[in-house]
RNA sequence: GGCCCCAUAGUCUAGCGGUUAGGACGUCGGCCUCUCACGCCGAAAACAUGGGUUCAAGUCCCAUUGGGGUCACCA
């Protein structure tokens, strides 16, 4: 537990795995208005130990993203600080010599295991419907054998060793004493075979290393808390203090956690709809925390200055989009005519934007005043269907088929990466062959489906200058529209 | 399924033993008004269930139910 009068430190740690998440900004939040209020300091640590699913544009698009709310932070890549650096596919070495410490201490061992054994084993266990587990095969083997055999260039990953069975407790400050019996815990896998650690080890040391004193983040981590615990005291390290906060859910009827499956969760598809950062910010503080004396609008220093985690609310509060958007309306109402007309050109009506956009017309227009008909698709945000409900569909397919088809393409481009022309092309040639219809049928339904015409520029390059968000937004409402119709 | 977390209207929430259970979004109705919007007024709408504890329970305890998270060489 955090001594008295250690100095506020926190952080946050993105995967610089994909778009800049809503739940990222939405705990950043919370860890930047703690820090602001104490006095501390804001730590952003990017945690890209995961070579498979790291994108290298990510990373940008996340800081570009927090800043774009309005956040700042006092150390982290970009801006270096004292306990540089702070990416962790830069600190490798550290992992490893800490991996070693445990190794060295015996709280550690090193698993030879391949991941054909463990896969297998995963599937005798589910057969045999027993929980799945590591069976630590390699955690009796001799250390120095073990030390031999890594030299010797054999792979190999290093575990945790877990006590058998035991307690184990963490205080989290919204929740109290939460305890987990060590037999639920596995072995954890602490260096991948590619020398890089893994979430565990690399989030544990760099926390400590890093001097954080309150661990804020999501309460899908609190079942992974007690394995902290552990890796803490195996080092003999004192533990920081835990807040976890509640999970921000799907509007649908099922309200798992907030996924771009359900609904948007990019901060850059609520700027893309015309959100602005303030509102966004101001709604994301409204989400499991009250400011209390009924109000519902406030600023940043507001919420700082007032700040207390004993208004934190812990059932996970459903990101909605019409009360973001009531409360957008407020902040918009409010703004001088001045500022309006700079957020607009912002927005959308600024030079880049419009040498984006106006290729895809300036064929198709006569005379200047044609610009904004033919273009206003590309302002706008949700499309009402109604009107084109008959042209949104495949001839001899049933609605429902062609809805599904909709959402085929959209994980389609769901599992590439980039966002051009060709991919999207690509994409849809392969998608239409699958499905067997004509492309004139089938682009047809994607043109109306994203513009909401049946006579546009090139579909693909309509949809490169939408981007990715406004897109995949209008394709699944598209579907929905469709899933309705009868 | 095991383990863990959670539980006030459709949604976000206030409530921290004694309230006509408050506010907001959304919905519906009305006022304002050259239209629409804003604004204003009003209405419907909630303590999941069952046991305790207590003079008194939305508030404390337990169980049930329901929801969620997590069980990777992902974070």
């Amino acid at each position: 537990m955090t001594p008295p009068g250690t100095p506020v430190r926190v952080r946050i740690a993105p995967s610089p795995t994909g778009d800049p998440h809503v739940g990222t900004a939405y705990i950043a939040l919370f860890n930047y208005v703690f820090s602001r209020q104490q006095g501390g300091k804001f730590v952003l640590r990017v945690e890209d130990t995961d070579q498979a699913r790291a994108r290298t544009d990510s990373e940008q698009l996340i800081f570009d993203a927090l800043h774009w709310v309005g956040l700042t932070w006092d150390e982290g890549p970009d801006v270096g600080g004292p306990h540089a650096p702070y990416r962790q596919s830069e600190r490798g070495q550290i992992y490893r010599d800490h991996a070693q410490i445990l190794l060295d201490r015996g709280e550690a061992y090193r698993c030879f295991c391949t991941e054909d054994r463990l896969a297998k084993l995963r599937i005798q266990q589910q057969a045999e419907k027993r929980t799945p587990g590591y069976d630590r095969h390699c955690r009796d083997l001799d250390p120095a054998d073990g030390e031999r055999r890594a030299a010797a260039g054999e792979p190999c990953v290093v575990r945790l060793e877990v006590p058998l069975s035991g307690p184990i407790t963490f205080r989290d400050r919204l929740r109290g004493e939460v305890t987990r019996d060590a037999k639920e815990i596995d072995d954890q896998v602490l260096l991948k075979s590619d020398g890089l650690p893994t979430y565990h080890l690399a989030n544990v040391v760099d926390d400590h290393l890093m001097a954080i004193s309150h661990v804020i983040r999501a309460e899908e981590w609190i079942s992974s808390t007690q394995k902290h615990v552990l890796l803490y005291q195996a080092f003999g390290w004192d533990a920081p203090e835990f807040i976890h906060m509640p999970l921000l859910r799907n509007a649908d009827k099922d309200k798992t956690k907030i996924s771009k499956r359900k609904q948007p969760v990019s901060v850059n598809y609520y700027r893309d709809i015309g959100i602005l950062p303030e509102a966004l910010l101001n709604f994301l503080g409204t989400m499991g925390w009250s400011f209390g004396g009924d109000r519902e609008k406030f600023t940043l220093q507001e919420m700082i200055d007032v700040f207390s985690w004993d208004r934190v609310s812990l059932g996970g509060p459903v990101f909605n989009l019409e009360k973001l958007t009531w409360l957008n309306e407020k902040y918009l109402h409010e703004l001088s005519i001045d500022e309006l007309a700079d957020r607009v050109i912002a927005w959308r009506l600024n030079r880049d934007y419009l040498r984006s956009a106006l290729p895809l017309v300036q064929k198709r227009i006569r005379k200047l005043d044609e610009v904004i008909p033919a273009t206003e698709f590309l302002f706008s945000g949700d499309l009402d269907y109604t009107p084109v409900l008959g042209e949104l569909a495949v001839p001899e397919v049933a609605p429902a088929d062609v809805s599904k088809a909709v959402l085929a393409y959209v994980e389609r481009f769901e599992a590439r990466v980039g966002w051009t022309k060709q991919m999207l092309e690509d994409e849809a040639n392969a998608w239409c062959t699958e499905l067997g219809w004509k492309t004139k049928h089938a682009f047809m339904l994607l043109r109306v489906a994203v513009t909401g015409r049946t006579a546009t520029p090139p579909l693909f390059e309509t949809m490169v200058v939408l981007g990715k968000e406004i897109t995949r937004r209008r394709l699944r409402r598209a579907a929905e529209a469709l899933g309705k119709a009868r």
